[in-house]
DNA sequence: TATGGGACCTGTAGTGACTACAGGTTCAAG
DNA sequence: CTTGAACCTGTAGTCACTACAGGTCCCATA
C-alpha cells in the first residue's frame, strides 16, 4: 500500500542538506515553535516527512526575501489555519516591501557618503585624514 | 585660568541628548571599552567633557554609517594612537563600502522579487495565493 | 533649609536569529 | 561487532542594544 510518492522519513542532516539551514538551525526552529516537531526514531532521531521539508523550505526562502521570524510565523498562521485569503497575505508582502525600500534607501545614501569620503581622501602616508574629519563633523543636538 | 573653551563637565542626559545616542547606550559603550571612563562627581555620576563628546559623536556617526562597533574600536584605536595612516583609513572605508555594495545588491534583487510576487496576486478572497505558491516554491538541494 | 521629583546609579535579563560548543548516544556500513 | 559519522540535549556566546528593578543624587523652588 506504499505510496510512490510517500518518500521514506528524512533526518535532520538530509533537510539541512535540501534546504541549505544548517542542523543547529532547525532544532532552534523547533524550539521557537516555527518548526513542527517530528516523529523520532526508536533512539530519538528526527524523522522528518516531505511536508515538513516543504515548510522549512518555506521558512527559508522567506528569510532569504528578509521576512522577520514574526511575519514567517505570521503567514504559515496563516496558510495552516487554511483561513487565509489572498488579500491579506498581499497586504503583508506590501508592507515587507515598503520596509525593504527603506532600508534601500537608507543603504543608497550611506554609499554615497562613503564614496564620497573615500574619494576625498588622498591615500597618504600622513596621520591627517579626511575620513576621520568627517566622521568626527558631527551633526549634534539635532 | 580657567579657559574660554573649557566647558563644564556634561552629565550623560547631555550626552544623550546632544548626540542622539541613548543613555543606555553609552553606558553600554563604557562597558564594553569603546567609550573611555569619565571622571565621576562626588556623587558617583558620570562627568564627561569636551573630547568625549566628540568620541561618542565619531562612534554615533560611524554607526550611522554602518560600522559595526569593532570597525569604529578599530578605526578609535588607529586614531589615539597617532600611529594611523590616511591609507590604512582608506582601505577600511573601501572595505566597509564594498560590504554595503553587497547589501545593496541583495536588496535590489529582493525588491525586484516582492515586487513581482505581489504584483501576480490577485489579492482575492479566496485562499489561493501565488505569493504563498511562490514562498513554497524553494530552490532545493542546491 | 527642607523637599520633591527628575536625573542618575548598578546589575541583570531580554531581544532576534542564530552559532558553537561539550559531552553524550545512535545508526549503519564493513 | 566494531567504528566513526551522524545524531542527541543543554547551555552559553554573538551583536548591538533595550528594558527593567530598586535604589541614590542633584538642584530648583517654597
Amino acid at each position: 500500500m506504499s505510496d510512490i510518492t510517500a518518500s521514506r522519513a528524512l533526518p535532520i542532516g538530509e533537510m539541512s542538506h535540501k534546504t541549505g539551514v544548517k542542523i543547529e538551525t532547525i532544532r532552534y526552529y523547533e524550539r521557537i515553535g516555527i518548526m513542527p516537531k517530528p516523529v523520532r526514531t526508536e533512539g530519538g532521531h528526527r524523522a522528518y516527512d516531505a511536508d515538513q521539508l516543504k515548510h522549512l523550505a518555506f521558512i527559508k526562502r522567506s528569510r532569504e526575501l528578509g521576512f522577520s521570524l514574526g511575519e514567517i510565523r505570521a503567514l504559515l498562521d496563516l496558510v495552516d489555519t487554511d483561513t487565509y485569503t489572498c488579500a491579506e497575505v498581499h497586504e503583508m508582502t506590501t508592507k515587507h516591501l515598503a520596509t525593504v525600500r527603506k532600508k534601500l534607501a537608507d543603504l543608497r545614501r550611506l554609499e554615497r557618503i562613503l564614496k564620497d569620503m573615500a574619494a576625498e581622501c588622498s591615500r597618504g602616508d600622513v596621520p591627517e585624514c579626511p575620513i576621520i574629519d568627517t566622521l568626527y563633523d558631527a551633526h549634534m543636538s539635532k
